[in-house]
DNA sequence: TCATATTAATTGCATATGCAATCTTATAGC
DNA sequence: GCTATAAGATTGCATATGCAATTAATATGA
């Protein structure tokens, strides 16, 4: 029933934001990154070489190539990504997180897990907290590119 | 254990984003609105009398006051809501949804609800999506101004 | 009742982001 | 190999948003 996917989504949407305003706050204040920015390194983890041109970025996290260009500037002045012209195609600029840039997605992922916990635990035992994984896997269909 | 509460925090995270926007594109296209628009009309909508205070709406939608002022500016140009002053508090200003606004949300939750059933149907039986809706429900503890 | 503190809304300024144009490099067709 | 086309990145300009200061109105307390 076409009620039942709309309040779905819905709530989809709205628990997905909830979560992530507490978590902006805290992620300004404790590391001194935005949101966006965490999941920029968290993307680069889990790509190839811990790198990704700004296009794959771009598509990955459902901005403009120009917003990654404007992202990655200051994240190279604080040393958290670099930057690598590709050798074959001197048009590709990879963006490759670095040492500190991996230090830092750690510290983050551990406040991250912190409010997941606070989130999901208590309330949900293991057999559900599986089953809503698969879930959103289901949701997120078959592209290869994921945060998780 | 925490790895899942981490997994299932960062997939929802993906999982509505990617519908999001998916939904911006043709939002814009198709019923001239954002989906902050859509989703302020929808806070509006499951509000007594289908207003709410300008604080109210920052707070449903995890924005600034000041974003609710200027969202509003131009909506009220379109004549997709009002603005009424509180009787006992002339502070208050609150934001009303128009006959306009409320067939505007009509039409906008037509092509919400088409995606959404893009976004689970073939995948899901009956029961897979009431479980999934109430554990959303959960996730969204018992604050009760909900979009769904 | 008056002074103080609090709350709602707005506005100035800074930052973030998208779109379109531009530049550079690579690819395709001949 | 040369020209036309396409792709990746960047930049200018417009819009969106947050924070802090300001203004207006209410609530509180002596």
């Amino acid at each position: 029933m076409t009620e039942q996917h709309t309040t779905n989504a819905l709530r989809l949407i709205q628990a997905a934001e909830d979560f992530r305003a507490g978590l902006a706050g805290e992620f300004s204040a404790v590391h001194g990154i935005s949101v966006n920015e965490f999941l920029l390194l968290r993307h680069l983890e889990r790509a190839p070489a811990s790198r990704l041109s700004r296009v794959d970025l771009a598509k990955r996290m459902h901005v403009s190539a120009s917003t990654i260009t404007r992202m990655a500037a200051p994240m190279e002045k604080t040393g958290l990504v670099g930057r690598q012209v590709d050798d074959r195609d001197a048009r590709l600029v990879f963006v490759v997180a670095t040492q500190s840039g991996r230090e830092k997605l750690s510290e983050a992922l551990e406040t991250f897990s912190k409010r997941a916990g606070y989130l999901f635990d208590e309330r949900w035992d293991e057999a559900e907290l599986e089953r809503f994984s698969m879930m959103l896997n289901r949701l997120m269909g078959g592209s290869g590119d994921r945060l998780a």
